[in-house]
DNA sequence: TCTGGGGTCCTAGGACCC
DNA sequence: TCTGGGGTCCTAGGACCC
Protein backbone atom coordinates (compact mmCIF):
# COMPACT_ATOMS: atom_id res chain seq x y z
CA UNK A 1 0.00 0.00 0.00
CA UNK A 2 1.30 3.15 -0.94
CA UNK A 3 1.31 5.98 1.32
CA UNK A 4 0.48 9.80 -0.15
CA UNK A 5 4.63 11.28 0.34
CA UNK A 6 2.84 14.51 1.74
CA UNK A 7 1.19 12.58 4.79
CA UNK A 8 4.59 10.29 5.45
CA UNK A 9 5.48 13.11 8.10
CA UNK A 10 2.70 13.45 9.90
CA UNK A 11 0.68 10.51 10.33
CA UNK A 12 2.66 8.64 13.03
CA UNK A 13 0.91 7.44 15.74
CA UNK A 14 -2.06 10.01 16.44
CA UNK A 15 -4.43 9.31 13.76
CA UNK A 16 -7.98 9.01 15.03
CA UNK A 17 -9.43 6.24 12.60
CA UNK A 18 -12.82 6.44 14.01
CA UNK A 19 -16.02 7.91 12.07
CA UNK A 20 -16.96 11.00 13.04
CA UNK A 21 -19.51 10.19 15.34
CA UNK A 22 -21.65 13.70 15.10
CA UNK A 23 -23.33 13.83 11.25
CA UNK A 24 -25.15 17.17 12.46
CA UNK A 25 -22.86 20.09 10.83
CA UNK A 26 -24.15 23.49 12.10
CA UNK A 27 -22.94 26.14 9.42
CA UNK A 28 -20.72 28.92 11.17
CA UNK A 29 -22.84 31.76 11.18
CA UNK A 30 -19.98 34.22 11.68
CA UNK A 31 -19.43 33.98 8.22
CA UNK A 32 -22.36 35.27 7.26
CA UNK A 33 -21.28 38.93 7.07
CA UNK A 34 -18.50 38.48 4.18
CA UNK A 35 -20.55 35.53 1.97
CA UNK A 36 -19.72 35.64 -1.28
CA UNK A 37 -21.31 34.46 -4.61
CA UNK A 38 -19.39 32.65 -6.70
CA UNK A 39 -20.31 31.62 -9.82
CA UNK A 40 -18.28 28.75 -11.90
CA UNK A 41 -19.33 27.51 -15.08
CA UNK A 42 -18.33 24.39 -17.23
CA UNK A 43 -18.94 23.65 -21.04
CA UNK A 44 -21.25 20.21 -21.29
CA UNK A 45 -18.63 17.80 -23.39
CA UNK A 46 -17.09 20.94 -24.57
CA UNK A 47 -14.57 19.70 -27.17
CA UNK A 48 -17.79 17.38 -28.80
CA UNK A 49 -20.32 20.22 -28.39
CA UNK A 50 -18.38 22.14 -30.70
CA UNK A 51 -17.47 20.20 -33.24
CA UNK A 52 -21.57 19.58 -33.75
CA UNK A 53 -21.89 23.54 -33.33
CA UNK A 54 -19.28 23.24 -36.30
CA UNK A 55 -21.37 21.05 -38.12
CA UNK A 56 -25.14 20.30 -37.11
CA UNK A 57 -25.41 16.95 -38.43
CA UNK A 58 -23.47 15.63 -35.81
CA UNK A 59 -26.37 16.54 -33.14
CA UNK A 60 -28.03 13.44 -31.06
CA UNK A 61 -25.28 11.14 -32.35
CA UNK A 62 -22.34 9.12 -30.62
CA UNK A 63 -19.02 11.51 -30.93
CA UNK A 64 -15.80 11.44 -29.91
CA UNK A 65 -12.74 13.18 -30.84
CA UNK A 66 -8.80 12.32 -30.27
CA UNK A 67 -8.23 10.44 -33.17
CA UNK A 68 -4.40 12.07 -33.53
CA UNK A 69 -4.06 11.18 -30.09
CA UNK A 70 -5.32 7.41 -30.50
CA UNK A 71 -7.69 7.63 -27.15
CA UNK A 72 -10.88 9.15 -26.64
CA UNK A 73 -10.22 12.48 -25.37
CA UNK A 74 -13.68 13.80 -25.30
CA UNK A 75 -17.10 12.36 -25.98
CA UNK A 76 -20.63 13.06 -26.38
CA UNK A 77 -23.62 11.85 -24.24
CA UNK A 78 -24.71 9.58 -27.06
CA UNK A 79 -21.24 8.18 -27.08
CA UNK A 80 -21.03 8.05 -23.28
CA UNK A 81 -24.43 6.53 -23.08
CA UNK A 82 -22.98 3.58 -25.75
CA UNK A 83 -20.33 2.67 -22.49
CA UNK A 84 -17.50 4.69 -24.12
CA UNK A 85 -14.80 6.47 -21.89
CA UNK A 86 -12.61 8.82 -21.83
CA UNK A 87 -9.34 7.06 -21.97
CA UNK A 88 -10.77 4.24 -24.62
CA UNK A 89 -8.04 3.25 -27.21
CA UNK A 90 -9.62 4.77 -30.75
CA UNK A 91 -8.50 0.68 -32.33
CA UNK A 92 -10.82 -0.53 -29.50
CA UNK A 93 -13.48 2.02 -29.93
CA UNK A 94 -13.73 1.13 -33.67
CA UNK A 95 -13.92 -2.26 -33.08
CA UNK A 96 -16.51 -2.33 -30.32
CA UNK A 97 -18.18 0.29 -31.46
CA UNK A 98 -17.99 0.97 -34.77
CA UNK A 99 -20.95 3.46 -34.61
CA UNK A 100 -19.23 5.97 -33.36
CA UNK A 101 -18.15 9.06 -35.17
CA UNK A 102 -14.83 9.69 -34.55
CA UNK A 103 -13.16 13.37 -35.64
CA UNK A 104 -9.68 14.56 -34.99
CA UNK A 105 -9.46 17.41 -32.19
CA UNK A 106 -9.62 21.11 -33.52
CA UNK A 107 -7.68 22.80 -31.05
CA UNK A 108 -7.97 26.91 -32.80
CA UNK A 109 -11.78 26.46 -32.86
CA UNK A 110 -12.08 25.23 -29.71
CA UNK A 111 -9.99 27.99 -28.55
CA UNK A 112 -12.43 30.28 -30.86
CA UNK A 113 -15.74 29.34 -29.07
CA UNK A 114 -13.94 29.37 -25.46
CA UNK A 115 -13.17 33.15 -25.87
CA UNK A 116 -16.57 33.79 -26.91
CA UNK A 117 -18.12 31.69 -24.17
CA UNK A 118 -16.13 33.76 -21.44
CA UNK A 119 -16.91 36.65 -23.03
CA UNK A 120 -20.52 36.40 -22.56
CA UNK A 121 -19.98 36.15 -18.90
CA UNK A 122 -18.04 39.32 -18.54
CA UNK A 123 -21.33 41.37 -20.11
CA UNK A 124 -22.23 40.62 -16.66
CA UNK A 125 -19.22 40.78 -14.42
CA UNK A 126 -15.77 42.23 -15.24
CA UNK A 127 -13.25 39.67 -13.79
CA UNK A 128 -13.66 36.38 -14.96
CA UNK A 129 -11.38 33.73 -14.59
CA UNK A 130 -10.51 31.68 -17.08
CA UNK A 131 -9.74 28.37 -15.34
CA UNK A 132 -9.47 26.08 -18.54
CA UNK A 133 -10.56 25.99 -21.80
CA UNK A 134 -14.34 24.97 -20.73
CA UNK A 135 -14.22 26.26 -17.16
CA UNK A 136 -14.26 29.59 -15.52
CA UNK A 137 -14.89 31.42 -12.00
CA UNK A 138 -16.18 34.97 -11.49
CA UNK A 139 -17.13 36.74 -8.26
CA UNK A 140 -20.90 37.69 -8.53
CA UNK A 141 -21.00 39.31 -5.07
CA UNK A 142 -23.18 42.71 -4.64
CA UNK A 143 -23.94 42.56 -8.97
CA UNK A 144 -27.70 41.25 -8.26
CA UNK A 145 -28.69 44.81 -7.27
CA UNK A 146 -26.92 46.81 -10.14
CA UNK A 147 -28.14 44.31 -12.26
CA UNK A 148 -31.86 44.19 -10.83
CA UNK A 149 -31.76 40.45 -11.21
CA UNK A 150 -31.30 37.90 -8.66
CA UNK A 151 -28.29 35.52 -9.21
CA UNK A 152 -30.13 32.91 -10.80
CA UNK A 153 -31.37 35.02 -13.04
CA UNK A 154 -27.75 36.07 -13.92
CA UNK A 155 -27.02 32.67 -14.33
CA UNK A 156 -30.01 31.73 -16.65
CA UNK A 157 -29.07 34.56 -19.09
CA UNK A 158 -25.47 33.57 -19.29
CA UNK A 159 -26.99 29.94 -20.56
CA UNK A 160 -29.51 31.34 -23.06
CA UNK A 161 -27.29 33.55 -24.74
CA UNK A 162 -24.69 30.70 -25.15
CA UNK A 163 -27.09 28.58 -26.64
CA UNK A 164 -28.33 31.09 -28.65
CA UNK A 165 -25.19 32.49 -30.04
CA UNK A 166 -22.92 29.57 -29.76
CA UNK A 167 -25.30 26.89 -29.80
CA UNK A 168 -22.91 25.23 -26.78
CA UNK A 169 -24.97 23.86 -23.77
CA UNK A 170 -23.02 24.69 -20.19
CA UNK A 171 -23.68 23.72 -16.87
CA UNK A 172 -23.43 26.47 -14.22
CA UNK A 173 -23.10 26.34 -9.88
CA UNK A 174 -23.08 29.20 -7.93
CA UNK A 175 -22.08 29.34 -4.05
CA UNK A 176 -20.25 30.79 -1.43
CA UNK A 177 -16.95 29.45 -2.23
CA UNK A 178 -15.10 28.37 -5.54
CA UNK A 179 -14.63 24.43 -4.06
CA UNK A 180 -18.83 24.77 -3.33
CA UNK A 181 -19.50 26.12 -6.68
CA UNK A 182 -17.28 23.46 -8.56
CA UNK A 183 -19.61 20.92 -6.36
CA UNK A 184 -22.89 23.03 -7.72
CA UNK A 185 -21.69 23.17 -11.34
CA UNK A 186 -21.33 19.29 -11.10
CA UNK A 187 -24.65 18.55 -9.48
CA UNK A 188 -26.41 18.32 -12.56
CA UNK A 189 -25.22 18.17 -16.27
CA UNK A 190 -25.80 18.95 -18.82
CA UNK A 191 -27.50 22.15 -18.87
CA UNK A 192 -27.56 22.08 -15.15
CA UNK A 193 -27.81 25.20 -12.98
CA UNK A 194 -27.38 24.68 -9.18
CA UNK A 195 -27.10 27.19 -6.30
CA UNK A 196 -26.11 26.09 -3.29
CA UNK A 197 -27.68 28.09 0.11
CA UNK A 198 -25.45 28.51 3.07
CA UNK A 199 -28.28 26.31 5.48
CA UNK A 200 -28.20 23.20 2.37
CA UNK A 201 -24.17 22.53 2.33
CA UNK A 202 -24.95 19.74 4.28
CA UNK A 203 -27.31 17.98 2.00
CA UNK A 204 -24.91 18.70 -0.80
CA UNK A 205 -21.96 17.25 1.22
CA UNK A 206 -24.16 14.36 2.11
CA UNK A 207 -24.28 13.06 -1.33
CA UNK A 208 -21.06 14.31 -2.76
CA UNK A 209 -18.70 11.52 -2.55
CA UNK A 210 -14.92 12.60 -1.25
CA UNK A 211 -13.26 12.06 -4.61
CA UNK A 212 -15.55 14.19 -6.55
CA UNK A 213 -14.17 17.01 -4.50
CA UNK A 214 -11.92 19.87 -6.12
CA UNK A 215 -8.45 19.05 -5.04
CA UNK A 216 -9.04 15.39 -3.92
CA UNK A 217 -7.28 13.00 -6.25
CA UNK A 218 -7.23 9.24 -6.02
CA UNK A 219 -3.88 9.36 -3.51
CA UNK A 220 -5.79 11.36 -1.11
CA UNK A 221 -9.25 9.27 -1.78
CA UNK A 222 -7.78 6.07 -0.78
CA UNK A 223 -6.09 7.83 2.39
CA UNK A 224 -9.16 9.18 3.59
CA UNK A 225 -11.46 6.32 3.24
CA UNK A 226 -8.82 3.85 4.97
CA UNK A 227 -9.80 6.84 7.78
CA UNK A 228 -13.60 6.04 7.14
CA UNK A 229 -14.27 9.38 5.43
CA UNK A 230 -16.61 8.82 2.60
CA UNK A 231 -18.45 11.78 1.63
CA UNK A 232 -17.43 15.54 1.66
CA UNK A 233 -19.97 15.49 5.07
CA UNK A 234 -17.51 13.13 6.55
CA UNK A 235 -14.23 15.15 5.96
CA UNK A 236 -16.06 18.66 6.88
CA UNK A 237 -17.11 16.99 10.47
CA UNK A 238 -13.41 16.23 11.37
CA UNK A 239 -11.64 18.92 13.56
CA UNK A 240 -9.97 21.67 11.89
CA UNK A 241 -6.76 20.36 14.45
CA UNK A 242 -7.17 16.88 12.82
CA UNK A 243 -6.70 17.97 9.05
CA UNK A 244 -3.96 20.08 10.01
CA UNK A 245 -1.89 17.29 11.95
CA UNK A 246 -3.07 14.91 9.18
CA UNK A 247 -3.10 16.23 5.76
CA UNK A 248 -0.94 19.27 4.25
CA UNK A 249 -2.19 22.34 4.02
CA UNK A 250 -4.06 22.58 0.75
CA UNK A 251 -6.20 20.08 2.12
CA UNK A 252 -7.06 22.62 5.12
CA UNK A 253 -8.49 25.01 2.45
CA UNK A 254 -10.59 22.79 1.06
CA UNK A 255 -12.00 21.89 4.43
CA UNK A 256 -12.91 25.40 5.11
CA UNK A 257 -14.10 26.05 1.47
CA UNK A 258 -16.34 23.13 2.21
CA UNK A 259 -18.06 24.68 4.89
CA UNK A 260 -18.77 28.20 3.09
CA UNK A 261 -15.50 30.25 4.15
CA UNK A 262 -14.63 31.59 0.88
CA UNK A 263 -10.03 31.31 0.73
CA UNK A 264 -9.44 30.71 -2.81
CA UNK A 265 -9.88 33.69 -4.35
CA UNK A 266 -10.75 34.59 -8.21
CA UNK A 267 -7.40 35.48 -9.62
CA UNK A 268 -8.94 37.55 -13.59
CA UNK A 269 -5.75 37.85 -15.17
CA UNK A 270 -5.01 36.81 -18.11
CA UNK A 271 -2.78 33.26 -18.52
CA UNK A 272 -0.24 34.41 -21.36
CA UNK A 273 2.50 33.25 -19.25
CA UNK A 274 3.45 30.57 -18.71
CA UNK A 275 5.76 28.81 -15.58
CA UNK A 276 6.71 25.58 -17.61
CA UNK A 277 6.25 23.93 -20.66
CA UNK A 278 6.63 19.94 -22.01
CA UNK A 279 6.13 18.07 -24.57
CA UNK A 280 5.48 14.23 -24.60
CA UNK A 281 4.44 11.55 -26.79
CA UNK A 282 3.87 7.78 -26.27
CA UNK A 283 3.74 5.35 -29.00
CA UNK A 284 3.13 1.79 -29.38
CA UNK A 285 4.44 -0.97 -28.95
CA UNK A 286 7.38 0.34 -26.88
CA UNK A 287 10.66 0.73 -28.51
CA UNK A 288 14.34 0.53 -27.28
CA UNK A 289 15.69 2.38 -30.24
CA UNK A 290 18.20 4.82 -29.20
CA UNK A 291 17.94 6.72 -32.54
CA UNK A 292 14.37 7.08 -32.21
CA UNK A 293 14.30 7.97 -28.75
CA UNK A 294 16.83 10.88 -28.93
CA UNK A 295 15.05 12.26 -32.33
CA UNK A 296 12.03 12.21 -30.47
CA UNK A 297 13.43 13.98 -27.34
CA UNK A 298 14.98 16.52 -30.26
CA UNK A 299 11.38 16.88 -31.82
CA UNK A 300 9.44 17.55 -28.26
CA UNK A 301 12.62 20.55 -27.22
CA UNK A 302 12.23 21.69 -30.94
CA UNK A 303 8.70 21.75 -30.46
CA UNK A 304 8.94 23.79 -27.05
CA UNK A 305 11.54 25.95 -27.55
CA UNK A 306 9.38 27.18 -30.81
CA UNK A 307 6.25 27.99 -27.92
CA UNK A 308 8.74 29.34 -25.62
CA UNK A 309 9.95 31.78 -28.14
CA UNK A 310 6.12 32.82 -29.22
CA UNK A 311 5.96 34.28 -25.45
CA UNK A 312 8.76 35.59 -25.55
CA UNK A 313 9.98 32.80 -22.64
CA UNK A 314 13.39 31.75 -21.97
CA UNK A 315 14.68 29.31 -19.29
CA UNK A 316 18.01 28.12 -17.43
CA UNK A 317 16.33 24.87 -16.16
CA UNK A 318 15.06 21.77 -18.59
CA UNK A 319 14.60 18.13 -17.72
CA UNK A 320 13.92 15.26 -20.20
CA UNK A 321 12.61 11.98 -19.34
CA UNK A 322 11.95 8.18 -20.62
CA UNK A 323 9.16 5.95 -19.79
CA UNK A 324 9.32 2.53 -19.56
CA UNK A 325 6.89 0.06 -20.79
CA UNK A 326 5.89 0.17 -16.68
CA UNK A 327 5.45 4.02 -16.16
CA UNK A 328 8.39 4.14 -14.99
CA UNK A 329 9.71 7.38 -14.77
CA UNK A 330 13.60 8.00 -15.51
CA UNK A 331 14.46 11.97 -15.61
CA UNK A 332 17.37 13.79 -16.10
CA UNK A 333 17.56 17.86 -15.33
CA UNK A 334 19.95 20.47 -15.75
CA UNK A 335 20.37 23.99 -15.66
CA UNK A 336 22.71 26.55 -17.95
CA UNK A 337 24.81 28.98 -17.30
CA UNK A 338 22.44 31.55 -18.62
CA UNK A 339 18.46 31.27 -19.97
CA UNK A 340 18.17 30.56 -23.35
CA UNK A 341 15.08 29.23 -25.92
CA UNK A 342 17.41 28.13 -28.68
CA UNK A 343 16.93 24.23 -28.97
CA UNK A 344 20.20 23.38 -30.09
CA UNK A 345 21.23 24.11 -26.48
CA UNK A 346 19.37 21.92 -24.91
CA UNK A 347 19.41 19.45 -27.58
CA UNK A 348 23.04 19.16 -27.39
CA UNK A 349 22.73 18.46 -23.85
CA UNK A 350 20.31 15.95 -24.14
CA UNK A 351 22.62 14.16 -26.10
CA UNK A 352 25.26 14.35 -23.82
CA UNK A 353 23.60 13.04 -21.24
CA UNK A 354 21.09 10.95 -22.49
CA UNK A 355 22.93 7.89 -21.32
CA UNK A 356 22.21 8.54 -18.23
CA UNK A 357 18.97 8.11 -18.03
CA UNK A 358 18.52 5.13 -21.17
CA UNK A 359 19.41 1.80 -20.31
CA UNK A 360 19.81 -0.94 -23.35
CA UNK A 361 17.10 -3.65 -22.25
CA UNK A 362 14.55 -1.25 -21.31
CA UNK A 363 11.53 -0.83 -23.23
CA UNK A 364 9.93 2.20 -23.50
CA UNK A 365 6.25 4.03 -23.97
CA UNK A 366 7.10 8.00 -23.70
CA UNK A 367 9.48 10.43 -24.06
CA UNK A 368 9.09 13.92 -23.14
CA UNK A 369 10.80 17.03 -22.00
CA UNK A 370 10.12 19.88 -19.52
CA UNK A 371 11.40 23.78 -19.11
CA UNK A 372 10.49 24.97 -16.27
CA UNK A 373 11.05 28.66 -14.24
CA UNK A 374 10.26 30.13 -17.79
CA UNK A 375 10.96 34.26 -17.63
CA UNK A 376 10.71 36.74 -19.85
CA UNK A 377 13.14 37.03 -22.54
CA UNK A 378 15.35 39.98 -21.91
CA UNK A 379 17.07 41.77 -24.08
CA UNK A 380 20.07 42.67 -21.66
CA UNK A 381 20.76 39.09 -20.56
CA UNK A 382 23.79 38.65 -22.58
CA UNK A 383 26.49 36.19 -21.35
CA UNK A 384 29.68 37.85 -22.32
CA UNK A 385 31.75 34.88 -21.27
CA UNK A 386 29.25 31.41 -20.82
CA UNK A 387 27.64 29.91 -23.49
CA UNK A 388 25.29 32.69 -23.53
CA UNK A 389 26.98 33.74 -26.49
CA UNK A 390 26.76 30.51 -28.43
CA UNK A 391 23.07 30.86 -27.72
CA UNK A 392 22.04 34.08 -28.41
CA UNK A 393 23.28 33.32 -32.09
CA UNK A 394 20.92 30.37 -32.48
CA UNK A 395 18.45 33.18 -30.77
CA UNK A 396 19.33 35.29 -33.66
CA UNK A 397 18.46 32.53 -36.61
CA UNK A 398 15.42 31.28 -34.78
CA UNK A 399 13.67 34.60 -34.62
CA UNK A 400 14.52 34.66 -38.33
CA UNK A 401 13.25 31.33 -39.37
CA UNK A 402 9.92 32.26 -37.18
CA UNK A 403 8.84 34.99 -39.39
CA UNK A 404 9.62 33.16 -42.40
CA UNK A 405 7.15 30.71 -40.92
CA UNK A 406 4.78 32.93 -39.88
CA UNK A 407 4.58 34.07 -43.28
CA UNK A 408 4.97 30.70 -45.10
CA UNK A 409 2.77 28.27 -43.06
CA UNK A 410 4.39 26.17 -40.37
CA UNK A 411 7.01 23.72 -40.01
CA UNK A 412 9.11 24.26 -43.41
CA UNK A 413 12.43 24.23 -41.36
CA UNK A 414 13.25 21.89 -38.72
CA UNK A 415 16.16 20.53 -36.97
CA UNK A 416 18.11 17.73 -38.62
CA UNK A 417 18.27 15.67 -35.54
CA UNK A 418 14.36 15.76 -35.34
CA UNK A 419 14.08 14.54 -38.70
CA UNK A 420 13.87 11.33 -38.00
CA UNK A 421 11.07 11.98 -35.10
CA UNK A 422 9.02 14.14 -38.23
CA UNK A 423 8.74 11.40 -40.82
CA UNK A 424 8.59 7.59 -38.88
CA UNK A 425 6.45 5.84 -40.55
CA UNK A 426 5.73 7.66 -43.60
CA UNK A 427 7.52 5.22 -46.30
CA UNK A 428 9.05 6.74 -49.83
CA UNK A 429 8.66 10.44 -48.72
CA UNK A 430 12.34 10.76 -47.62
CA UNK A 431 13.67 12.17 -50.45
CA UNK A 432 10.94 14.30 -51.25
CA UNK A 433 11.51 15.73 -47.42
CA UNK A 434 14.65 16.46 -48.00
CA UNK A 435 14.15 17.96 -51.06
CA UNK A 436 11.64 20.30 -49.47
CA UNK A 437 12.88 21.17 -46.31
CA UNK A 438 15.92 22.86 -45.29
CA UNK A 439 17.83 21.15 -42.63
CA UNK A 440 19.93 22.34 -40.62
CA UNK A 441 22.92 21.74 -37.45
C1' DT B 1 35.96 16.43 15.90
C1' DC B 2 31.83 12.47 16.43
C1' DT B 3 29.27 17.31 17.36
C1' DG B 4 25.03 22.18 18.21
C1' DG B 5 21.11 24.68 16.44
C1' DG B 6 19.35 27.34 13.34
C1' DG B 7 18.40 29.75 8.81
C1' DT B 8 17.87 29.82 3.62
C1' DC B 9 17.92 28.15 -0.85
C1' DC B 10 17.29 24.65 -4.15
C1' DT B 11 15.80 20.37 -6.16
C1' DA B 12 13.25 16.33 -7.08
C1' DG B 13 9.26 14.35 -7.19
C1' DG B 14 4.51 13.86 -5.97
C1' DA B 15 -0.42 15.00 -6.25
C1' DC B 16 -3.68 17.15 -8.62
C1' DC B 17 -6.17 19.47 -12.41
C1' DC B 18 -8.55 19.57 -17.21
C1' DT C 1 -9.88 1.83 -17.55
C1' DC C 2 -3.94 -1.12 -18.58
C1' DT C 3 -3.63 4.07 -19.02
C1' DG C 4 -2.70 10.83 -23.66
C1' DG C 5 -0.85 15.40 -23.20
C1' DG C 6 -0.20 19.81 -21.01
C1' DG C 7 -0.18 22.31 -17.07
C1' DT C 8 0.18 24.13 -11.61
C1' DC C 9 1.42 23.86 -6.94
C1' DC C 10 3.34 21.87 -2.76
C1' DT C 11 6.80 19.83 0.31
C1' DA C 12 10.64 16.98 2.28
C1' DG C 13 15.09 16.92 2.60
C1' DG C 14 19.80 17.95 1.08
C1' DA C 15 23.39 21.53 0.61
C1' DC C 16 25.31 25.22 2.47
C1' DC C 17 26.08 28.85 5.78
C1' DC C 18 26.92 30.84 10.39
Amino acid sequence: MKVLANFVQKNGARLDLSLPSERSFTYNKGVNKKQKTIFHMDGDAFFVAVEVAKNPKLRGLPVVTGEEKGIVSALSYEAKALGVHRGMPIFQLKKQFPQVIITPGDYASYARYSTKMFDIVRRYVDDVEEYSIDECFADLTGLDKPLKMSYREIAERIKKEIIEELDLSVSIGIASTKVLAKVASKWKKPNGLTIIEPENIPDFLLNTSIEKVWGIGRQTTEFLRQRGIRNAHDFISKDIEWIRDTLAEPYEVIWHELRGLSLKEIDPRPKTKYSSMQRTRSFHPATNDRVFLLSQLSKHIEDACAKARHYELSTRKFSFFLKTRNFEYFTYSLSLSSPTNAPEIFISLVQRYFDEVYRKGVMYRTTGVNLFELASTSVSQFDLFGDGDRAHKFEQIHKQIDSLEDKYGKKVVYLASTHHARNRGVKGTEVDDLDRDILFL
